[in-house]
RNA sequence: GCGGUGGUAGUUUAGUGGUAGAAUGUCUCCUUCCCAAGGAGAAGGUCGGGGGUUCAAAUCCCCUCCACCGCUCCA
């Protein structure tokens, strides 16, 4: 881990946001080639979500959404009440509640402090599973908290989004009021959210702010085991056609006392990585939970109306969460070689050509003004449609190496054969091999390689 | 959040109180008809940050930040 690490600052990648002032915990900033590679990853669920399906609409949230959707979502409930965890089960209890309950005695308004002490003094325990290991007393806060105009007003308080699940909940009736969708459907969204964790740590795998690509698939009650299994396929799919090694991705179920307060089933699809198998993507099943806290708090009905059958209700939702950032890291891992050539160590990123950050490297097989020209036309003309990179420094060895680590699929060779019979030479990333074709025939032969 | 380890050039690192070094990468020039080749030269360092001890601190002490490994948890 620590060479993808190394690799991935030296050929910016990723690397530590904020550096000069000693950086900040958990926070990484993306570099050209990152940035590159999280578009295409991007890109490419985008046209497996909404390209090639009917059925899927997306939208764009704003991440600052009314703080009421999170009260509503109970991502907030509890969040100016102290509340101690219990360590065995994981399950979370305002701690006023459970001295009342157990003690018959009045604690409102009493400090933290105080109450951890009244707590550990009577030996309280866990109201869920009865166990004795429960955490201070603290004010769990997992989404941030920003403001909106002056700080000193009350009202002015609001959340970054947590999970983009609430603002495609707030698109819901606008969807189905205009984009003329039937259940079932899809609405996705991707972009960045943000999580105030009090547990830190795990680098770049657990960050404040990390991109998500997901979607809520709006189904009738009684199909959601169906789709399920639907989505279930179609997730696997997909990370096999990213490329991913099959071996090293399994599903792993969550318990009962894993689950988030709004799910049902919930199944993550976890990557080997070289610390331990850990959750990439995300499959949970969240009912009507959201709709229908939405509809209660807002009074606005939100169920949908079959227009055949006439039925009327409150759609559930299945919903797949691909986490962007660390597939990123993950693409990254799962590419990652070192070879043995001519006794030489390669280093090289056999990354899926769809998703390089780079596609075609141009350069002269020598420092000559005449190759350089040619390398120069051919350059301009391919960057019309691939991202690609000229190169005429060091020697042609240097210039193969420095491509192979950003994961480059094809590198052009301008040699003095090609001044006389336009032809070039390509060589292959991942078996070294090279060969010769005319240059008429390369718009032909990178469409077939990258179609 | 708790415990352990560490932080020196872009990267990998040597340096245990006395003038900050190497390899590699980067840049320039020469050479070279295909895989980090050869030659010449150059740039690059708040020694993570702050404070203290000392004639003198990368080195010793305190605080802090950051990273890594466990425990815990998420996507």
């Amino acid at each position: 881990m620590d060479k993808i690490i190394s690799l991935a600052k030296r050929r910016s990648f990723f690397y530590p946001s904020s550096e000069i002032y000693g950086g900040l915990a958990n926070a990484w900033d993306f570099g050209h080639y990152g940035v590159l590679l999280k578009e295409n990853i991007r890109q490419f669920w985008l046209k497996k979500i909404i390209q090639e399906r009917d059925d899927i609409i997306l939208i764009d949230s704003s991440v600052i959404l009314n703080p009421k959707v999170w009260e509503a979502s109970g991502h907030v409930s509890g969040f100016n009440d102290a509340l101690v965890e219990c360590k065995n089960c994981h399950h979370r209890t305002r701690a006023d509640h459970l001295i009342e309950d157990r003690l018959n005695k009045k604690v409102e308004g009493l400090p933290i402090e105080e109450l951890t002490k009244i707590i550990k003094e009577n030996k309280l325990t866990c109201p869920k599973c009865g166990s004795k290991e429960l955490t201070d007393v603290r004010r769990f806060n997992l989404l941030f908290e920003t403001n909106i105009g002056i700080i000193e007003d009350k009202k002015s308080k609001a959340y970054l989004r947590g999970e983009l699940a609430q603002g495609i909940f707030m698109s819901f009736k606008q969807v189905v009021d205009t984009m003329r969708v039937k259940i079932p459907f899809g609405i996705a969204s991707t972009g960045v959210v943000f999580r105030n964790e009090i547990t830190l740590g795990q680098g770049v795998f657990r960050t404040l702010q990390f991109d998500l690509m997901e979607f809520e698939y709006f189904i009738k009650p009684d199909e959601w085991e169906k789709y399920y299994s639907y989505w279930q396929e179609k997730m696997w799919q997909m990370a096999l056609e990213l490329g991913l090694n099959e071996k090293k991705l399994r599903w792993r179920e969550h318990e009962e006392f894993e689950r988030s307060h709004y799910s049902k089933k919930t199944m993550d699809i976890e990557y080997q990585f070289p610390f331990g198998w850990k959750e990439m993507w995300g499959l949970a099943y969240r009912t009507d939970f959201d709709l229908s806290n939405h509809m209660k708090y807002s009074g606005v009905d939100l169920r949908y109306i079959d227009k055949t059958t006439g039925e009327k209700y409150v759609p559930h939702v299945i919903e797949p969460t691909f986490g962007l950032s660390r597939l990123l890291i993950t693409v990254l891992v799962d590419s990652y070689y070192e070879e043995d050539v001519n006794g030489k160590k390669r280093v090289v990123l056999k990354i899926n050509p769809k998703l390089a950050p780079i596609k075609i490297a141009v350069f002269p097989l020598q420092k000559d003004e005449k190759l350089k020209e040619l390398s120069f036309k051919i350059h301009k003309e391919l960057k019309n449609k691939y991202n690609c990179e000229f190169d005429d420094s060091g020697n042609i060895g240097k210039m193969y190496r420095r491509q192979d680590e950003i994961g480059t699929p094809y590198c052009v060779t301008v040699d003095y054969q090609s001044l006389d019979d336009k032809t070039v030479t390509i060589r292959d990333r991942d078996t070294m091999k090279q060969e010769r074709i005319s240059l008429d025939l390369l718009n032909k032969y990178f469409n077939e390689k990258f179609s």
